[in-house]
DNA sequence: AATTGAGGTTAGACGTAGTCTATTTCTTGG
DNA sequence: CCAAGAAATAGACTACGTCTAACCTCAATT
């Protein structure tokens, strides 16, 4: 992986970029997303770092997923009431979310449109629109 | 209120419909929700529920919320990892949820169109399309 | 080299939405 | 009235996420 765009140099340039000081454990947890580009919970970013030896807390794992999302590293998306999963892609994008096996999956912001969005409520602006398509599995037995 | 849609008659009817079968605790707990026509949380719920006298447990604001939703009577809305929106409103529509008020608002199903949905997961099939369009007072300071 | 202080990490206590369990209460039909 | 299933309940419990207070690291200052 010498020529990764996502190891560790590419990593420490980028958290630079976003003004964010490139602490070991941030590295690391920038690394487990960017290396996956995969949507995972703070759950599944803690247990990625800490597979070899335990390096980092839970603290700081929020702490760190927190200022990444503050400073537009990465982006949470809101589907599942349990648990926020952390996007790597910052791009204009929307999301399938398999309702069976809670896995996240993109489309393409250049594919999927919108229109007809009515105006807003007086003085408010829009911070983002997610669009979510939960499916399920056609042979699946519903509860 | 006489001739009000969401009298309590109208709503013993909605709830038999749905193949629920229409006890104290539960006609109240959809009165709050239809008489009101508004997005609430479980809390909001159990409080407008007790306002005169306590009647109605959490357990059973929850299983009966559980309920409803399983029976589609209502709807849930996922905006905010830290609580769960229900909606009396079923209809194909989609929300503004402002984030500095945690308010959500309809947006019309027929305003709102989707366009360049890519086929889907082999296999799969839709649940549902959920459109949240986040939203903040212009003037407002962030953290 | 010692001191300082800011930024970063940590363990573990804490807050809290939602679930579960064991028990009690209600309803309904015989 | 009785039996039995359905529903409601208190409160223990789980799990995600936050907070606090102590500790560590490191670079600037003396
Ligand atoms: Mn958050
Ligand atoms: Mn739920
Ligand atoms: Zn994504
Ligand atoms: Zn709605």
């Amino acid at each position: 992986m010498e020529n990764d765009l996502y190891n560790r140099n590419a990593i420490v340039d980028r958290l630079r970029e976003f003004g964010i000081n490139p602490t070991h454990q941030r590295i690391e947890i920038a690394y487990a997303l960017f290396s996956r580009q995969e949507h995972l919970s703070a759950d599944q970013i803690m247990a990625a770092v800490n597979t070899k030896h335990s390096e980092t807390s839970k603290a700081t794992v929020y702490n760190t997923l927190n200022l990444f999302v503050k400073r537009k590293l990465i982006r949470e998306v809101i589907v599942d009431p349990s648990k926020v999963f952390y996007d790597p892609n910052t791009h204009v994008h929307h999301h399938f979310y398999d309702l069976a096996a809670g896995v996240l999956t993109d489309i393409d912001g250049d594919e999927l449109h919108l229109t007809g969005l009515p105006k807003l409520p007086e003085g408010m602006a829009i911070e983002s629109i997610d669009v979510i398509v939960r499916i399920y599995p056609k042979q699946h037995l519903n509860s």
